[in-house]
DNA sequence: CCTCCAGTGTTTACACCGTCAACATATTGA
DNA sequence: TCAATATGTTGACGGTGTAAACACTGGAGG
């Protein structure tokens, strides 16, 4: 998809990318801690120490696919935002927000796995904390963009940021987590319109003076 | 510290509560996936299948966890209302924030076990829901108040608690995963009081019509 | 064409894990 | 006092991640 040759054809066929699509399927159904190597090997019938020519370690594995993730994640709101040309700043920053949303709801394996307790060390992994540096820095740039031309105060970026994403993730997790379906809330496929208005009206109305 | 006997001496004296507390270091330092029940154990000096008397199995204790962790995030938020009987709805609103926040923070292998994958179904473990089904009902219930008396719109309450949960959700895990650190963000002993002013802020304008 | 080598996959082995079954001991209540 | 029950132990089984040593394979240089 970005940077690997990818070679065609050698003894299994392509074993790295087989493993990452045959490791994300288990993923979604029964999480990374439930993921073996050997189970992995076994489905796509290669021994269990295969995995190590193209992967360091379990971790390394994961890493990659959470890469995969960050890239994912960008390039669903980068499509969203070329959809739209001539947005305006705001209407650029609820772009994003929807395509998160709608990201983390449409990938929840890949997004628990980015946000995952073993993925916190990312600077192990500088793929991984590229991707996901990238994927931040198109929602600060936007909401850079926004307060530099005066449709947000002129608060500091990085607080505005924050409450920004905090937002979209919070109600990804929460999404992902199944803590919201017992209320009477759109069914996730309308999870990115309902956080819409959500975000649109906070936007518009944040940081204005505390009191 | 809420409803169980607690036998003071047997066997070992009180295993179910050392094999917690010590489960909680070790969570603290490695999160649950590298927990092993069998370090556990050496670590308290029992035999590895002595932790079974206690618990059914891995995940029943990673619950009893949790669920301490729920019980400590209502105590948590339930002592700072306290601590201002006074306040408006908005304020008690801001008041559970705060708490919230500084509740994830201070115990961030506790929050963190509280919202992975292993507790996702909660329906398996009755005392867990029930924790989580309180805390969830604390913020619910002061946002109703604050829409009965007019404090804030008319707005499906669901909506609303679902965007201020998004929020100290989004906000909590960010800052536990290490995200916030690089970016000049107050000190995470701070963070709560950051929060305040954005909550605040948000909820004070929220739920305006969409345009 | 042959040969060699790097890339790829296998076998074997180790230490560790969660958990079950059978057994041993301690505490308590009748 | 004594049996029932709660608690802890030993031993075993199948699973795991991964290191080491070995084997195949396909393409590059002669």
């Amino acid at each position: 998809m970005s940077a690997s040759p990818e070679p065609v054809n050698y003894h299994h066929g392509n074993l790295r990318s087989a493993l990452i699509g045959s490791a994300l399927t288990a993923l979604e159904q029964d999480g990374p801690a439930a993921l073996s190597l050997r189970a992995l090997a076994r489905s796509v019938g290669v021994s269990a120490t295969a995995v190590y020519r193209h992967f360091a370690n379990k971790d390394d594995l994961l890493a990659a696919i959470a890469t995969e993730g960050f890239e994912g994640l960008s390039a669903e709101m980068s499509a969203r935002l070329a959809q739209e040309p001539d947005a305006d700043t705001l209407r650029q920053l609820v772009i994003l927000g929807e395509g998160y949303v709608n990201y983390a709801v449409a990938h929840p394996a890949h997004y628990r796995l980015m946000f995952g307790k073993r993925m916190v060390e990312r600077a192990a992994y500088p793929a991984l904390s590229k991707a996901s540096a990238h994927s931040y820095g198109m929602l600060e740039q936007a909401v850079a963009d926004a307060v530099a031309c005066g449709d947000l105060p002129a608060v500091p970026v990085p607080l505005l940021s924050t409450l920004a994403w905090s937002l979209v993730h919070g109600l990804s997790t929460l999404s992902n987590d199944n803590l919201l379906n017992d209320k009477q809330l759109p069914a996730s496929a309308e999870l990115g319109k309902t956080f819409t208005h959500m975000l649109a009206t906070a936007l518009k109305h944040l940081a204005q003076p505390a009191e």
